[in-house]
DNA sequence: TAAAACTGATTACATTCGTAAACCAAAACC
DNA sequence: GGTTTTGGTTTACGAATGTAATCAGTTTTA
């Protein structure tokens, strides 16, 4: 599992994707259909491009499974994800956590327990 | 000064330049693109085109004052970081907040000073 | 006042993205 | 074994994006 160095830009659509992959590794492309199912009205072509999409970009591999590819992740969720957010902090915050944080907690997007859940998760990050 | 509903989205080039305006509003396109010129190498063409787009899209307006065009945007930045950015945690995140924060708290990317005035964000927020 | 310079409008062009249809090969079924 | 079904490959096509060049009008300057 590759986790550094040119992680591959993933498009809106291709998010949707890679979660059922991250979630369940070596699905082929019907099966990754079926559980989009719920989120996403694509016809199977669709999810077969971004499948192939996603492969040419280096994001997800496969195995041929006789005649059907099974697909899988080749880099983590977590370092996607890290990897998108510092990229839209950077675009849209100029790099600057505090902002966006406040966006969230000025509005009234976030509960009670929300916040406590996230003053924990710093207090754990500062004890380290 | 707009502020709910059907705000545009504004595609990464186009964030820099309402980043300008919102720092000041009221420049010409000229003005704009030398406030540029530290962070991007765009021809001053680029930045007109990028410029009508968004005036296009109805985050910009501007008024004429004799040959040249005032710009100035008509969502304030807040409000825009906001849409920016629940659109990205839905997308990238599922909506949490948490595991995003997690994301950064792991990391090493932030430092005491940020994680306590993170927290002060927070605990500002639940008072309220 | 004719040319140069400045400012904006129109047009362009390759890439990426969203969304597939058409086509082709293998497997299953009749 | 030919036909239908299943799974993947190639091609498509319009909208958005990044990045401008060319064209045109206005103002300044020689």
């Amino acid at each position: 599992m590759n986790s550094d160095e040119a992680i591959p830009t993933i498009s809106d659509a291709e998010w949707e994707v890679m979660k059922v992959l991250w979630d369940t590794p070596g699905l082929n492309a019907p099966e990754v259909h079926a559980r989009l199912q719920d989120r996403r009205t694509w016809k199977i072509r669709t999810v077969q491009t971004l499948l192939g999409r996603l492969v040419q970009k280096g994001a997800l591999g496969f195995e041929k499974n006789g005649r059907e590819y099974l697909y899988h992740p080749l880099y983590d969720a977590e370092t996607c994800r890290r990897a998108a957010s510092n990229s839209f902090i950077t675009r849209v915050f100029d790099g600057r956590l505090a902002p966006f944080l406040a966006t969230f907690v000025e509005s009234t997007e976030l509960s009670a327990e929300e916040i406590d859940e996230l003053k924990r998760l710093l207090e754990e990050g500062q004890e380290k």
